[in-house]
RNA sequence: CGGGGUGUAGCGCAGCUUGGUUAGCGCGCCACGUUCGGGACGUGGAGGUCGGAGGUUCGAAUCCUCUCACCCCGACCA
């Protein structure tokens, strides 16, 4: 039982000014949770019940799936994450430090390393496969810019897991393991979510899907299709392929445009003059071809200059083209690059002045949506001047193509064609194939059975645990304050004494109180004096227990008041019901 | 890292433009009394290196310089 009079908690009235998202807000006013570091947070009471609840649900799921607990130190030596190359890879979100006699050392972002090599002393045999092991543990990562209280610290609990098998199928046989398993994890927490492809970025690997809860202040984007169910985060979204009539093009002309350094400002020349108007319909954004210089940088230190060509309605995704040249970075190019290359025109690039077998020798990709029989209106690489007419496959020919262009609202979906919406989300799981990569860097292998070695192919499996109570807070709040699930509430019911402290309220709820834990209810339990029943009214509502138990005037008549949290719901029972009451709540949730 | 904003009691804020009593208000906290089903009231209290350092001045929360921290937008980010 806990008596709010002993109770380590203080809720505040007005809301924290350096808090802005809802679950930052609610768990620092309600007494959950307190800043400590930048991005970092203290448990108080409420709040580590509550992040304990979520814990063992994940805990208890891993567990029943077959999956092996485990624990590494969060401190960890530099030398496994040289071997993989992240001691430098990782860039400044790595926290680094160094012992006194000057070693380095690190805190660990993620543990691939680590769970890589202790498999690989202790294991050799493919008869030890397929083994999935996780662990529970604090996290480093020096964010450049901590936010949104629990949502992105600095400090956070996370729990992953990683598979090791000796082969494709068996990779996907723990993949799919753990994808059951997260979904039974986040409808156990009451977390909804959508599981939408995801690109495995900078971890290597291939197949990657993230859970993310669907919630304006997530920091992904995701399509979702409403009618076939396709979905992805905006980086891993695929352009829906386009079906080309075959009509006959016009010749690709050359046309005076003077002062168009933009796309509005060349659509509407285009439209203006009798000499360039079209004849069936007037020229729109999207039938121009965008043309923008990158650079890339790759790992090595080496700079490719990447051409990208996406109709000029869009503009180029940065995110989506890192998601697909990576672990090259894409820059800007500058003025100094340009200067290197005398046949492209700032403003007026034009197909024709890019591609490997140009004057610029620059590999020019180009968005799915510009195939063969297209035709565009383009820069005609010079200044002032633009292309009408410009055929794909007529008049030039790409190096191939690239999920390049930014994704809007009421895309065709891939799949099925249909229109798709976009939503924010918070990631709250992430899945995906690592294959190989670790296992090769670090040299794990085992014999198969006919004696040979094969290298051990890898999956990583990742919860946000603290997120996933920032996450909660975030789906379960109203403007009165949280609203918990019941499987990680901090308590079953509130119980609130609302009368005079000599009344006769006081002695009836201490006697149900001590009902309540006889029956295995967790309460919490109001017993403070002094303080009016508005205060223990508004309080309740602001920690969110599922269910508010008050003892007032009723009790003269031996009733008391059984309040849902979520709903608003009030009921008059007579005291003597409630626990049952209670307890059937508890069995059906 | 770029742009913007804010640092004054546990929380929320005023005071700063135009330097000058003992730095103020609400909430919370302590004591006493009243009140007791929707953040009650009265009386009396406790609580502050005004983010930090340096400077200007007879005198700095207030003006100047530097610095640190936090929040928002962007960049970055398993």
């Amino acid at each position: 039982m806990l008596r709010m009079s002993t109770l380590f908690l203080r809720t505040l009235r007005d809301d924290p000014s350096d808090a802005e998202v809802p679950s930052h807000r609610l768990l620092v006013r309600a007494g959950y949770i307190r800043r400590a570091a930048p991005g970092g947070f203290t448990w108080l009471p409420l709040g580590w019940i509550t992040y304990r609840k979520v814990e063992d649900i994940i805990r208890d799921e891993m567990n029943k799936a077959g999956f092996q607990e485990v624990h590494f130190p969060a401190l960890l030596p530099r030398e496994p994450y040289e071997a993989t190359g992240r001691w430098t890879e990782y860039g400044p979100n790595l926290f680094r430090l160094k012992d006194r006699r000057n070693n380095d050392f690190l805190l660990a972002p993620t543990h691939e390393e680590m769970f890589t090599l202790v498999v690989r002393d202790l294991f050799s045999s493919y008869r030890d496969l397929p083994l999935s092991i996780y662990q529970i543990q604090t996290k480093y990562r020096d964010e450049a810019r901590p936010r949104a209280g629990l949502l992105r610290g600095r400090e956070f609990v996370m729990k992953d897991s990683y598979s090791f098998d000796v082969d494709d199928d068996g990779l996907q046989a723990s993949y799919d393991r753990h994808r059951d398993t997260y979904i039974s994890t986040f409808d156990r927490l009451g977390l909804p979510y959508v599981i939408v492809s995801a690109m495995s970025g900078a971890m290597g690997g291939s197949a990657s899907e993230e859970f993310l809860a669907p919630i304006d202040v997530g920091e992904d984007t995701f399509v979702q299709c409403t009618s076939c169910g396709y979905a992805a985060n905006t980086e891993a979204v695929l352009v829906a392929a386009t079906s080309v009539p075959s009509v006959e093009h016009p010749a690709a002309t050359v046309v005076d445009t003077p002062n168009t350094p933009t796309i509005d400002s060349l659509v509407e020349h285009l439209n203006a003059a009798d000499a360039t108007q079209r004849s069936d319909r007037p020229w729109a954004a999207d039938d121009t071809l965008k043309n923008v210089v990158l650079n890339l940088v790759h790992p090595d230190g080496t700079v490719e200059p990447l051409a990208i060509g996406i109709p000029g309605n869009r503009e180029v995704d940065l995110k989506r083209v890192e998601a697909q040249v990576a672990p090259a970075e894409p820059t800007p190019f500058t003025d100094a690059d340009f200067e290197k290359y005398p046949s492209l025109v700032k403003g007026y690039i034009g197909p024709q002045a890019l591609g490997t077998n140009s004057p610029s020798g620059i590999r020019y990709l180009v968005d799915p949506r510009v195939v063969n029989g297209t035709a565009w209106v383009t820069g005609a690489n010079t200044a002032g001047h633009h292309v009408t007419h410009l055929v794909c496959g007529r008049d030039f020919t790409a190096d191939g193509s690239i999920e390049a262009a930014e994704v809007l609202e009421g895309d065709p979906c891939s799949q099925c064609g249909e229109p798709m919406s976009m939503a924010r989300g918070i990631e709250i799981g992430h899945i995906f194939q690592l294959g190989r990569k670790y296992a090769e860097a670090l040299d794990l292998r085992v014999l198969d059975a006919d004696g040979k070695q094969v290298t051990v192919t890898m999956g990583s499996y990742g919860i946000g645990v603290s997120r996933a109570v920032a996450a909660i807070a975030e789906s379960h709040h109203d403007e009165y304050g949280l609203c918990w699930p019941r499987a990680v509430a901090p308590a079953d019911v509130h119980l609130v004494i609302a009368g005079k402290d000599d009344g006769p309220q006081r002695p009836a709820a201490e006697t149900l109180a001590a009902e309540f834990e006889a029956a295995g209810i967790d309460v919490l339990f109001d017993d403070r004096e002094g303080v009016s029943p508005g205060v223990r009214f508004k309080d309740a509502e602001l920690i969110g227990v599922p269910t508010i138990v008050v003892v007032g005037r009723g009790i003269t008549d031996g009733l008391v008041e059984v309040k849902d949290r979520l709903t608003g719901e009030r009921t008059d029972m007579p005291i003597g019901e409630v626990t049952a009451h209670i307890t059937a709540l508890l069995a059906n949730a």
